[in-house]
DNA sequence: CCAGACGTTGTT
DNA sequence: GTCTGG
DNA sequence: CCAGACGTTGTT
DNA sequence: GTCTGG
């Protein structure tokens, strides 16, 4: 799964130059958690744009401008027919940008923290889905979930789940409110071993509250394990 | 018909 | 135990 | 995801 | 909004 990522790069190259697009830089941060607000590549009135969104997608049919379950991430086996997600899946995908993210591994009774970051340093693209809430005041809130599947080679040692990245050949594809189920479910694999390394990072990254680029600094060679 | 849920993970 | 906040 | 709170009244 | 359960 994916609770918590980073996200250190300020520009986003690997994504303007799949897309042929212009976009600004973004603040480095090393704690995002659910419920933060959050840089998304989306399309709108076709043309695509970054734009900032609460990570956590609240349906637009929900009450109130939250949800009292957890939407921060979508299930890829089950994204297509869970109410709270099919509407934005067919219509609404979009990229969610990240250097790395992290994952707690169980040992005996205790968690560990990994990071797992891009193996060339480059940012890593979420698949990503997102929603626009209307309230009766006239109030909106864009919010987002990004989608979970099998654990590829470098994540299934810790953790049997992880976040859906994607390719440079699918950031349009995906994007593209046109694409077909059959593509787009067949987007949703494990990425390439090759995309991503591991390492221990120290359990200050277990607060939301921390930041900082320390909290991705790896742990001695004798504690990786 | 109306009311209530709508989600993920991990643990037992 | 369960919900909220970061 | 994990950490931290989980409550009321009245006073400064 | 739409589906499930009573």
């Amino acid at each position: 799964m994916c609770g918590r990522y980073a996200i250190a790069t300020e520009r986003l190259s690997r994504i303007e130059n799949a897309l042929g697009v212009g976009l600004p830089d973004v603040s480095p941060r090393y704690n995002v958690a659910p419920t933060q607000h959050v840089p998304v590549l989306r399309v709108a009135a076709g043309d695509y744009e970054l734009v900032t969104m609460r990570w956590g997608l609240v349906p637009a049919w929900s009450k109130e401008p939250r949800t009292s379950y957890a939407t921060f991430n979508a299930r890829a086996e089950t994204v297509a027919t869970k109410p709270a997600f099919r509407a934005a899946y067919r219509a609404r995908r979009c990229l969610v940008p990240a250097s790395g993210f992290y994952e707690w591994e169980l040992q005996g009774g205790h968690k560990v923290p990994w990071y797992v970051s891009s193996a060339d340093g480059g940012e890593l693209a979420f698949a990503g889905l997102w929603e626009e809430w209307r309230g009766p005041g006239g109030d909106s809130l864009l919010s987002c979930t990004v989608i979970v599947g099998e654990a590829n080679a470098v994540v299934a040692p810790i953790h049997d789940r992880m976040v859906v990245i994607l390719g440079p050949d699918g950031y349009a594809p995906w994007l593209d409110p046109r694409t077909d189920r059959t593509r787009l479910d067949g987007l949703l694999r494990p990425c390439p071993a090759g995309w991503l390394r591991r390492w221990r990072v120290s359990t200050a990254v277990n607060s939301g509250r921390v930041e900082g680029p320390a909290l991705v600094a790896p742990l001695p060679a004798g504690d990786q394990t």
